[in-house]
RNA sequence: GCGCCUGUAGCUCAGCUGGAUAGAGCAACGGACUUCUAAUCCGUGGGUCGAGAGUUCGAAUCCCUCCAGGCGCACCA
């Protein structure tokens, strides 16, 4: 409908322009927006106020020729006022919304999808946590802005591909091989100390053990030198293993998990940083090598090569970022925790060496959650290894109140995610008030069908009968589904899906309460029925990108 | 000290990229189940959009200066 009236509004212009009373051009981007009051009709553009300074002429005179100029010729239209500073407003009759409804009928499962990513191949890189333990609730909420995000992609017609990057290269996996070899000597009753650095987390001890159980005492007489590699092997896998699973359980399904080590094969890193030495992109100091990143506005230039001769972290993302771009990705989109803010400059000034544009790579930053029960905080430290893992939550409040919660903020606001609140089953807790408006309106069509009525076809369907306020209120909103994705693409923000479902399922209740769908009146009954069948599926196809679940009972 | 983020109703937060009278949920108060599910709905009260100046037809939104909170400022990842 949106669209319909903006092409209305290009051509209006068009045929101003032709007449010489508006200069060209025609503006590439026209607004029309949906009210927020009755009054001033379904939609209104603001484009008169716009043309009005370069047309030099007062906003309402350019509102009246253009509103002179708008062909109709669809009928879609009741009438088109000029309100206020120069608004127009448009009036659509009745028939105009009830025929939008025939698109959710058509498309079905693949309403609100589009071609706005025309097939381009976007990369989304997230969670990525290292793996020296399970998952806590910290990743909780970038998995899931991570998993939803790439859902929405998906269905606005990007080609999406889902990776997360293990960081196994570095010293902290020495640590983990340590603390694990320094748990199996305890165990065999030796008295040892950790030093900084080490990981004490309960699930150090249960791969010790796991590990004597399988192999016994014989590694007592080997070299710590020869054991820790073979320490850290084992631990990383079996904790990698632990880190997929929790994600499947919690429905983040990854295209791939990406070593950090492959970056290093055939001396990939060193290749890639002499490349960039040539270019003078890198140089040399005091037996260091730097990163020219201020040559792109970061505000000092960055360590790729210690003194020592390691590779610093920074070394590998660029090259594994480089590696993405070789791929084929049109577009690269990150996904961290909001502490790690201080990372996009380089990383961008990175990706602009290597000669891809700054916008190819985009960050989503995503804020800490604190964890509450019943208000109070959980106290949680990564050191000491006293954390709430995913799977605890998972297992305490499901996945789909899990997943709910972390789309109710904006990715890069605070949190709070209570436990007790999460896990309560009422209104305090909105992921039921969506999901029991679909579970009514399967028990309304349910109901009919045990009353012999079934939906029906959208051309035998009178939708004219479909003239409450309440029943416009709710074509509007289905009508924005599509809108609502491209929005959420666009500005890389999952949480409107959420926020756009609390309000089209706060219509429906609102309209259940006062209405019934089911009566006497047949012709009535298939209106409202075919209405209620369209809420159902946008309900659906919007939960399934949220990957909550959509019950057909409660 | 420098940089980034945040500041909107008692609380938790939206505000569609500058639009018309700033919204929702909780909490408070008052109502609605003999009905297609009351995990719901209806109503009432509640605001100096942190403060100040600026840009223009028009600012919660953009620019500048302050104030408050958070996070960064490694040859860690």
């Amino acid at each position: 409908m949106k669209q319909a009236l903006v092409r209305l509004l290009e051509k209006s212009i068009q045929a101003g322009i032709e007449q010489k009373v508006l200069p060209p051009p025609v503006p590439t981007r026209i607004e029309v927006e949906l009210t927020k009051d009755p009054g001033h009709g379904d939609y209104a553009s603001n484009i008169a106020m716009v043309l009005a300074k370069q047309a030099k002429k007062n906003p309402r005179e350019i509102a009246k020729i253009l509103s002179e100029r708008i062909e109709d010729r669809d009928g879609l239209l009741e009438k088109v006022e000029i309100a206020g500073p120069g608004f127009l407003n448009f009036f659509v009759r009745q028939a105009g919304f009830a025929r939008l409804l025939g698109d959710v009928h058509r498309q079905g499962e693949r309403y609100g999808s589009s071609d706005l990513g025309k097939g381009r191949r976007v990369q989304i890189e997230y969670v990525s946590a290292n793996p020296t333990g399970p998952l806590h609730i910290g990743h909780a909420r970038g998995a899931v802005v991570g998993d939803v995000m790439a859902n929405i992609l998906d269905a606005v017609g990007f080609k999406v591909f889902r990776e997360y990057y293990i960081n196994d290269a570095g010293n902290q996996m020495n640590n983990l091989g340590k603390s694990v070899l320094l748990r199996y000597r305890e165990l065999l009753g030796e008295t040892v100390e950790f030093s900084e650095g080490c990981y004490r987390g309960e699930y150090i001890r249960e791969l010790a053990s796991e590990l004597r159980k399988r192999d016994g005492d014989r590694y007592i007489r080997e070299k710590p030198e020869d054991l820790i590699p073979r320490f850290t092997e084992f631990a990383a896998g079996a904790i990698l293993e632990g880190i997929q699973e929790d994600l499947r359980i919690f429905g983040c399904v990854f295209d791939r998990y990406f070593s950090e080590r492959e970056l290093y094969r055939d001396d990939g890193v060193g290749k890639l940083l002499g490349e960039l030495e040539e270019k003078g992109f890198i140089y040399r100091e005091e037996g260091t090598l730097w990163f020219r990143t201020t040559a792109f506005g970061d505000e000092k230039d960055r360590v790729v090569v210690r003194q020592n001769g390691d590779p610093t972290y920074f070394a590998a993302d660029i090259a594994y970022h480089l590696n993405k771009f070789q791929r084929g990705f049109e577009s690269v989109i990150d996904i961290w925790g909001a502490d790690h803010h201080g990372y996009i400059p380089r990383m961008s000034a990175a990706v602009q060496a290597l000669g891809y544009e700054k916008d190819a790579l985009k960050v989503i930053l995503v804020q800490l959650v604190n964890l509450l029960r019943e208000g109070k905080p959980v106290a949680m430290s990564t050191r000491s290894g006293e954390f709430v893992t995913l799977r605890e939550v998972v297992d305490e409040v499901g996945k789909d109140a899990a997943r709910y919660n972390f789309l109710m903020r904006r990715s890069d606001s605070h949190l709070d995610f209570d436990l007790e609140i999460a896990k309560k089953q009422s209104n305090e807790n909105p992921v039921y008030y969506v999901q029991y408006a679909h579970a009514r309106i399967c028990s309304i069509l349910r109901i009919a069908a045990e009353r012999g009525y079934t939906v029906p076809a959208y051309d035998r369907a009178d939708l004219s009968l479909l003239q409450l306020p309440e029943e416009v209120d709710l074509v509007k909103a289905v009508t924005r589904f599509p809108e609502v994705l491209e929005g959420a693409a666009r500005s890389l923000e999952p949480h409107r899906v959420t926020f756009y479902l609390n309000d089209l399922a706060g219509l429906f209740h609102s309209y259940y309460n006062k209405n019934k769908v089911i009566s006497d009146d047949a012709a009535l009954t298939g209106a409202r029925l075919f209405l209620c069948r369209s809420v159902l599926t946008v309900l659906q196809n919007a939960l399934k990108i949220l990957g909550v679940s959509a019950p057909e009972k409660m």
